[in-house]
DNA sequence: ATGGCTTCATAGTGAAGA
C-alpha cells in the first residue's frame, strides 16, 4: 500500500498538480490539506476520473482536509471526537484494514500568539483521541502537515529557528507525545539524504537555496512500521510553476507480509 | 529590515500561512 500526504494550498489552484502527480505515482491513498473549499465546490468528478474516490471535509478560504483512494473508506470521522472546533482540519476513515488519520495541524503563528495555546490544546486532544484510535485500529497511519519540525536536522537553520513557532520545545514535546503512543515516524526508518525538507518559504528564493522545513509526516503504528518499505519526500511538484510551498511525502507499507 | 510571496475575499487592501 503506497500513502502519502501533500499540503496543496489551495485544492482549486493546484488540482492540475494533484492530477498529474497522481497519474506519475499511482497511489492507494493521498491525503490533501488546505483545500481552501467548500465541500459543494470540490473536484469530486475530476479525481473520480482519474480513478479515485473521495472523502472531503472542507470550509471556506481556510483549512479543509481530504483524502484520496483507489478503495473505498469505511468508518469516516469529520473531527475529534469530544473537541470543539469549527476549523475542519482531520478526517480520518478505515480503507483496506488500515486506519488513515489525515491531520492539518494548526500552525501557531508566534509563541505568544493565541493561536500557539489553541495549537498546542487542539495537539493535546488529537493525542488523546489517537491513542484510542491505536487501541480499536493496530493498523494505524496518521499523515498530514504537522507545523512541527520533529529535530534540529529537520530545520535548515536551527540557530535562526530557536524557539520560534513550528520548533518550539512545547510543540517538538507534543510531537514525542503522539510518538510514544507507539507511532514511528517513518521517514526516519530509513536513511535518508542530509537537509530533507517538505516545506519552503515562498519568500526569499528559499526553495533554491533549500532554506526549508520538514514539517509534513506520515507516522505509523508498530504493525505497519514493521512492514514500512520506504519513506521519501518528492520534492518534484515545488519546482513547478505556481507550486506549492508544500511537497509531497510518501510511504509505502508491504502488506503481503501478514 | 517584523519585510519578503501566495491565496482568498474583495474591488483596494488585509488576513493568514510557516
Amino acid at each position: 500500500m503506497k500513502i502519502a500526504t501533500w499540503n496543496v494550498n489551495s485544492l482549486k489552484v493546484r488540482l492540475p498538480h494533484v492530477l498529474d502527480w497522481l497519474a506519475v505515482h499511482q497511489p492507494d491513498v493521498l491525503c490533501l490539506q488546505e483545500t481552501k473549499q467548500e465541500d459543494a465546490n470540490f473536484p469530486a468528478a475530476e479525481l473520480a476520473a482519474a480513478g479515485y474516490q473521495t472523502l472531503f471535509s472542507g470550509q471556506k478560504t481556510y483549512n479543509g482536509v481530504a483524502i484520496l483512494s483507489r478503495l473505498a473508506g469505511a468508518d469516516t470521522v469529520t473531527a475529534i471526537p469530544g473537541f470543539t472546533d469549527a476549523q475542519k482540519r482531520v478526517l480520518a476513515t478505515t480503507i483496506a484494514g488500515v486506519r488513515i488519520v489525515n491531520v492539518y495541524v494548526p500552525n501557531g503563528q508566534s509563541v505568544d500568539s493565541d493561536k500557539y495555546q489553541y495549537k498546542l490544546g487542539w495537539l493535546k486532544a488529537l493525542t488523546a483521541w489517537l491513542g484510542e484510535e491505536l487501541a480499536r485500529h493496530p493498523n494505524l497511519a496518521l499523515l498530514g502537515d504537522f507545523n512541527i519540525a520533529p529535530e534540529a536536522c529537520d530545520v535548515h537553520d536551527p540557530q535562526a529557528w530557536e524557539g520560534q513557532v513550528l520548533v518550539s520545545p512545547p510543540e517538538r514535546d507534543a510531537f514525542r507525545s503522539l510518538r510514544q503512543l507507539g507511532l514511528a515516524d517513518s521517514f526516519r526508518l530509513f536513511e535518508q539524504p542530509e537537509k530533507s525538507y517538505s516545506w519552503w518559504d515562498y519568500r526569499m528564493n528559499s526553495f533554491r537555496r533549500n532554506m526549508g522545513l520538514r514539517i509534513d509526516h506520515i507516522l505509523l503504528s508498530e504493525a505497519l512500521a514493521r512492514h514500512c518499505t520506504v519513506c521519501r519526500i518528492d520534492a518534484a511538484p515545488r519546482k513547478l510553476e505556481r507550486p506549492s510551498d508544500h511537497t509531497p511525502v510518501v510511504a509505502e507499507i508491504d502488506t503481503n507480509l501478514d
